[in-house]
DNA sequence: CACTTACGTAAGTAAGAACTAACCGACTGG
DNA sequence: CCAGTCGGTTAGTTCTTACTTACGTAAGTG
């Protein structure tokens, strides 16, 4: 699965990091105006910041002592591409499939109880 | 902000439920079938489908003693539609932003440590 | 060179999300 | 009916995550 969308989606899932993204939108912020302007604490925005920049949302500049954050047009903008590109494909096969209802549903063959497959790469990264 | 959105996000904002979501989106499937083809067992995968189904991603109809779930094109296209509303407005506001830089970084006004502002209602509920 | 401001990060905690096993109702076919 | 299939739901466990407090550090200031 791309990574880049799975890490903005799950980015912007959060509601408190999607109001920092909404926030950064009206324009650059240091961390403090963040922090002060929403319920919870400055450290807490900090990791909130960390998240949305590894998904490339977000960058940072040092300014003085303090650090502006501001969105990434560049970053934001390919999560939209991949984000479409997401949609349109979904949408077209689902369409397809709507269209010729073939030789679905066979009740496909059993498999021992215990052999999962595939192990897909969990989220779980911390 | 809006539930709508926020719902969608964080629906897809989970890998196994991504998942999910690509593999209806080739066709309808039944719970039995998606829970085979997946690391998780079947209980999880019906946890999973009623939070896409809450968020209007999917829709579910019964099949003698299975039932079939299926890509909703409405909560999808709605759900796109938030989306693409969201990416407009927040870039809209940055080029603005971004054009004229203005009287920004004023140090605020500080504000008694313990007074946090609108609490903001926590996605958490279970 | 203290002193202050602004952050990042570490450590710890608590809420809750994701998962499994077990149970139960609904429907189907002999 | 009765046995078997299918799937939703509950209870309970484990793993994450969002958060806070405390501490360390870099950069301006007097």
């Amino acid at each position: 699965m791309n990574t880049y969308l799975q890490a903005g989606l799950d980015a912007l899932g959060d509601a408190t990091r999607m109001a920092i993204f909404q926030r950064l939108a009206a324009g650059p912020l240091a961390v403090n105006q963040l922090a002060r302007a929403m319920p919870v604490s400055r450290p807490a925005v900090s990791q909130h910041l960390k998240v949305l920049k590894d998904a490339g949302l977000v960058r940072d500049s040092r300014q003085g002592t303090r650090r502006l954050y501001r969105l990434d047009p560049e970053g934001v903008a390919r999560l939209r591409a991949h984000f479409d590109q997401m949609w349109t494909r979904a949408m077209g096969a689902f369409q397809q499939a709507a269209e010729k209802p073939e030789e679905e549903n066979r009740h496909g063959k059993r498999r021992g109880r215990g052999s999962r497959q595939e192990e897909r790469s969990r989220k779980r990264v911390h």
